[in-house]
RNA sequence: GGGCACGUAGCUCAGUUGGUUAGAGCGCCUGCUUCACACGCAGGAGGUCCCCAGUUCGAGUCUGGGCGUGCCCACCA
């Protein structure tokens, strides 16, 4: 086996990337009849690139669907993508402007041809990149929002929907996009803190002989163009006198009545408000309380039209300033104040967001959320972490309709047709469309243009991407789904639609349990993103450092549910510990060669129990112990996974891997062959007990694990033929080999001790040295008589069973031993430092234990155990401190 | 206004059911080119677990209050 120095993991990553998809991998089996696992991926963009977030949330999945595969389910991870109606349209957009071509112009069936071939030609950017960083997808089953199968699940909704009376039509106020044009839902406004003024108008009260007027109070002094009433508290005595009255508006002229309204707030402004129907939530609701006209003076780019007079034609700051201006000409300014305002955001231009009255599609969402609800109270799905499930209660229980909606072209086309007469019909073709008309006596005239939010086709996904409505294999096989990873900044706009489409079209929620990530934020604790230009592309690491160090540092780095904070060095870190692994399986194979070792070809890689010395009869005790090591970690690792603590999993299996096995194991391991040990058995663990701590870590690290896997088994007869394809080590049983555990445990314990003497006394390193060691523990007397060899290989002492105290030496106490080194003169005054010092520390925790076991209720109360290893603690520190004061004053 | 988190070593964070002397990685200090790895080996220093009160024999962990930080939802004309 020949392997570089050093770990270069862009050598070999992109040749296993290639070959897992080649070979088909990781292709789902829907006649299989072993037990399920499914998940299907929060499809990205078809716009995007892999960014952190992406590579953060697909290393959780692929750890957990690598396991699941190698413990022997039938999984299978969806992949695909998602059309994101505004995102892509607009990038498509400005695409094509920069070909000096206008939409408007070329008309919509031009435009949709220009995104599906912007859609061919780029659209699978994203996907190739999680190909690259071996997201272990069933690739033969990828789709896409707009596929035909898909589109079809979408029309069948709809109509499903809309027979059960849950989609309407309607007037009604929405959040307009002056940028895009379109309505978008309340998730996809953004608020923000903005400075701005409050501006207090005086409107003259109508017949009033001295020129009485009502002040008003505004943020937006150009709507007032727009107003149709001005409004007080029924209940506030200061303007009792206005009821029935009526103000005139100035500038416009209009008489407007004054109603009194509960809505408002007598604390805020003067009392009173200037209603504006068309450009207001509350105005609106307000309005139709009290049947106020709706006087629209914006148009859908937020210019002042025809009825804004001389306004016309302004933009809404603009004419903002010029109505300022000109009522303060008329004197009718009383004041301005800075005040400060949430401004609404559309999370796509970025413009404000215009309250705007148009006929939009909506969706009834009450008795959707109340089965959506019923699904998490009772159990069906789990949020985990649990936090979660109390936000999607909040969100639910206060849900508003959905407009679904778009005045957009790319996307589903809504399926609705409308009559001569005005009326609508719904249907699942134009067929359907047609035959409906005819027997209401009516020709169709046109078909809807809008299209639906991205939102609703993404809430079908888990059943449409396995090809509902049809009854088909895979949905009879994987739907309800096991599992969903995603981010909680998804949590309402897309879990919750799942939940309640999900429900609604089958009867059943889509996934067992919900997994909800957190953010990955840069070194400062901010968000990532593209304008902050603080982005830490995830490809341009993995070029770097190995894709396997990528995640490692991504799951490594967050706690379940919390957020990462990602930083390069980190990244590195674990490249670091790649290279360690290589290393480690490049000294296996090196001292396998210089062995000359038989090939390895034992029977059955999973169920390999470690091999005893051909001459002893034995198992040697380092190969029980790993193997023994490896069972629990095993067990450890999978209860992890299988309770999405991922970073548990990677503490888990870096700690073993390196400060197990490698500081440990492979150090004996070189003992026992210096030693001329070179029997095959003895070659057969060690290269066992690698080969199995590959495939415990092959979840996490992917591509480290597989090359070297393949080198190592090269001539393993029947092997699979690729580790992903491998068992998920087990454990043997519950506790492993206690017994050797604690031998190994005694020995390491020996062995820092010594090096821990030898460095504090600054004893020369290399150096032998006489030690003694006293206990009346057997296991240490077994270990100090059997293991003298490793003990002198790695503490570089010679050990000798003590009988008496020590005195005269330098001797360190341990709870199960003691140690004395044989000192030479010129290190004692360092000794005397090291006793007082260690005297110190024991004083103090002497007294601590002491304190505690004087308490009578703490004797009569703590669990006996607690209270024992107090009561043994404190003999033990008893004894230490006996031995260190008579060490003192022999010196 | 309503809701959810968080505050532990210089930094980033673990710490599952309250229980012996609170952990990791990075960084820092000391010593080692020991023939797998200097992307290494060995050793070490470093903590008022934000503050106050309470429950308890016992609190980083549970309860209440305070201070500080972050996020989500609703929304103020």
């Amino acid at each position: 086996m020949q392997l570089a120095k050093a770990y270069e993991p862009s050598r070999i990553e992109p040749a296993w990337a290639e070959r897992w998809v080649e070979q088909d991998l990781f292709r789902a089996d829907s006649s299989s009849s072993k037990p399920v696992f499914s998940l299907v991926i929060p499809p990205p963009n078809v716009t995007g690139a892999l960014h952190m977030g992406h590579m953060f949330e697909s290393s959780q999945v692929d750890i957990t669907m690598r396991w699941q595969r190698m413990r022997g389910r039938n999984v299978l991870w969806l992949p695909g993508t998602d059309h994101a109606g505004i995102a892509t349209q607009m990038l498509v957009e400005r695409h094509l402007a920069k070909q000096g071509i206008d939409r408007r112009e070329i008309g919509r069936e031009k435009f949709l041809q220009h995104v599906w071939a912007w859609k061919e030609e780029y659209g699978g950017r994203i996907v190739g990149q999680l190909k690259r960083v071996g997201a272990s997808c069933d690739w033969t089953r990828e789709r896409f929002t707009m596929d035909p199968g898909l589109s079809r699940a979408v029309r069948e909704c709809f109509v499903r929907l809309y027979e059960q009376g849950l989609i309407y039509r309607g007037e009604y106020m929405v959040n307009w996009d002056p940028g895009t044009l379109t309505a978008i839902s309340d998730l996809e406004v953004e608020y923000e803190e903005q400075q701005g003024h409050l501006w207090y108008l005086r409107y003259p009260v109508c017949g009033s002989a001295d020129s009485e007027h009502v002040v008003v109070a505004t943020t937006r002094p150009e709507t007032m163009l727009g107003d149709t009433a001005v409004a007080v508290h029924p209940a506030d005595p200061r303007f009792a006198h206005l009821h029935g009255e009526f103000v005139t508006l100035p500038l416009v002229g209009r008489r407007l009545p004054v109603i009194c309204d509960e809505f408002v707030d007598p604390q805020f402004g003067t009392g009173i408000v200037k209603v504006t129907p068309a450009h207001d939530p509350n105005d609106f609701a307000a309005g139709q309380r009290h049947g106020l006209e709706c006087v629209t003076v914006l148009d859908e780019e937020a210019r002042i039209n025809d009825r804004g007079g001389k306004y016309r034609g302004l933009d809404r700051y603009e004419a903002r300033r010029r109505v300022v201006e000109d009522l303060t000409a008329l004197g009718l300014v009383e004041k301005v104040e800075d005040y400060t305002n949430n401004v609404g955001r559309s999370q796509r231009s970025g413009l404000a967001v215009e309250p705007r009255v148009s006929t939009q599609w909506f969706v009834k969402t009450e008795t959707l959320a109340d089965a959506a609800i019923r699904a998490v109270e009772s159990g069906r799905t789990r949020i985990v972490p649990g936090q979660w499930e109390r936000n999607y209660f909040e969100w639910m229980r206060n849900i508003r309709d959905w407009c679904i909606s778009r005045q957009l072209w790319w996307g589903h086309r809504i399926p609705a047709w409308y009559l001569e007469d005005g009326s609508f019909v719904v249907a699942r073709s134009r067929q359907d469309a047609e035959a409906e008309a005819a027997r209401r006596g009516q020709r169709i005239t046109r078909r809807e243009t809008d299209v639906l939010d991205t939102w609703f086709s993404s809430g079908l996904w888990p059943f449409s991407t396995m090809g509902w409505p049809d009854d088909t294999e895979d949905l009879r096989t994987f739907y309800p789904t096991s599992l969903l990873n995603t981010g909680f900044d998804i949590l309402f706009f897309w879990v919750a639609r799942m939940m309640m489409l999900g429900i609604a079209m089958t009867g059943e929620p889509p996934f067992a349990k919900v997994c909800i990530h957190g953010l990955v934020r840069d070194a400062d604790k901010q968000k990532m993103s593209k304008t902050k230009g603080n982005v830490i592309d995830p490809i341009l690491m993995t070029d770097r450092y190995g894709t396997d160090a990528v995640r490692f540092a991504l799951v490594a780095s967050a706690g379940q549910g919390s957020d990462v904070v990602l930083k390069e060095e980190r990244i590195a870190g674990y490249r670091t510990f790649a290279n360690k692994i290589w290393n480690a399986v490049r000294f296996v194979g090196m001292s396998l060669e210089k062995a000359g070792a038989e090939v390895w070809t034992p029977p059955d890689l999973a169920a390999f129990r470690p091999l005893p010395d051909e001459r002893t009869g034995r198992v040697p005790l380092e190969d029980q112990w790993i193997f023994s090591r490896l069972s629990k970690v095993a067990a450890e690792a999978s209860e992890h996974i299988e309770q999405f603590r991922y970073h548990e999993v990677a503490g888990v299996l870096y700690h073993f891997f390196w400060h197990e096995f490698c500081d440990w194991y492979i150090e004996l391991k070189k003992l026992s062959f210096a030693e001329g040990s070179g029997l095959s058995n003895a070659w057969r663990n060690m290269l066992a007990a690698t080969e199995r701590s590959l495939r415990l870590l092959h979840p996490i690290m992917p591509f480290i694990t597989e090359d070297l896997w393949q080198r190592l088994t090269e001539n393993t007869a029947g092997r699979p033929s690729s580790i992903a394809l491998s068992s998920y080590p087990v454990s043997i049983s519950e506790d492993g080999d206690p017994k050797a555990e604690r031998l190994v445990e005694i020995l390491r314990s020996l062995v820092a001790t010594a090096r821990n003497l030898r460095a504090e006394l600054k004893l020369p390193a290399s150096e032998m040295l006489s030690a003694t060691v006293h206990s009346e523990i057997p296991e240490v007397l077994q270990v100090a008589r059997q293991c003298s060899g490793a003990v002198a290989g790695l503490a570089r002492i010679r050990l000798a069973v003590g009988t008496g105290a020590p005195s005269g030496q330098a001797s360190r106490h341990t709870a199960d031993f003691d140690l004395a080194i044989e000192l030479p003169e010129a290190h004692r005054a360092a000794m005397r430092k090291s006793l007082e010092k260690q005297l110190a520390k024991l004083v103090k925790v002497a007294r601590s234990a002491r304190t505690k076991l004087r308490n009578e209720q703490f004797v009569t109360k703590a669990p006996p155990r607690v209270v024992d290893s107090v009561r043994t603690s404190l003999a033990d520190y008893e004894s230490q401190v006996e031995r260190i004061r008579a060490a003192l004053s022999g010196l």
